[in-house]
DNA sequence: AGATAATGACCGATATAGCGGTCATATGAT
DNA sequence: ATCATATGACCGCTATATCGGTCATTATCT
């Protein structure tokens, strides 16, 4: 046992809270049931459950692909404006040196 | 062994990847190395890795708690516009009958 | 009102994710 | 050129998330 118990930023919290929200919103608006649901994603319904109470313990996949079949856009309007935002980030990262050199802690959490 | 293999919606990978992309590009615009970001989560390095590759299979709490640390946005701009939008999505939602009923697949996904 | 289904909550078993470590290699600073 | 370290890849162990079920309650339809 190492770490019973984890500790999430307040906005964690709240940004699951929002996506499990709208996870739910979109099932219902759909007029899926739970079971309905947790069973196109491939999933127990005790584990979408979890999802739509924004639990922190939950495969990130999983919601994902629970967003993506209720409608929950993801980073982008159209899924199809994915890849070239992908493209576009893995050129930023092209222009950045490889390996981050020295920096150790200066982000201010240690003033 | 029920489910060795799982497979995950195009959209579903490639937000992923956009994810764990962002999330690199945070990191190494704010001069981290994989450690450093990694102690400040609270996790393994080789949970971070797996972060910033996209892999399904982490858990979403580590990756929004990686995503806020290197300043990605998850749903608004600002944090603080985050405990509104939760509102507004109980608000829909108590509009909405409380209970599903019927409607069993018109999703079309059986065409 | 009655029937039927959805939801909420809970639980044991088991597959597995995360940890923490190692090693090789690449990279950036001096 | 040298050296320190960042990165990539891998691995066994252990804590635990998911599954798949049950049960009680609530909500919706006829």
């Amino acid at each position: 046992m190492k770490e019973h118990t984890r500790s999430y930023a307040r906005v964690t919290r709240e940004a699951l809270t929002m996506m499990g929200g709208l996870i739910r919103l979109g099932r219902k608006q759909r007029k899926m049931s739970e079971t309905d649901l947790a069973a196109r994603v491939g999933i127990a319904r005790s584990t979408l459950q979890l999802i739509e109470k924004g639990h922190p313990k939950v495969e990130i996949g999983l919601v994902f692909e629970a967003a993506i079949l209720v409608g929950v856009p993801l980073f982008v309007d159209e899924p199809s404006r994915l890849a070239p935002e992908i493209s576009r980030i893995d050129d930023k990262l092209a222009l950045l040196p490889r390996s981050v050199r020295r920096a150790r802690s200066e982000v201010k959490d240690d003033f």
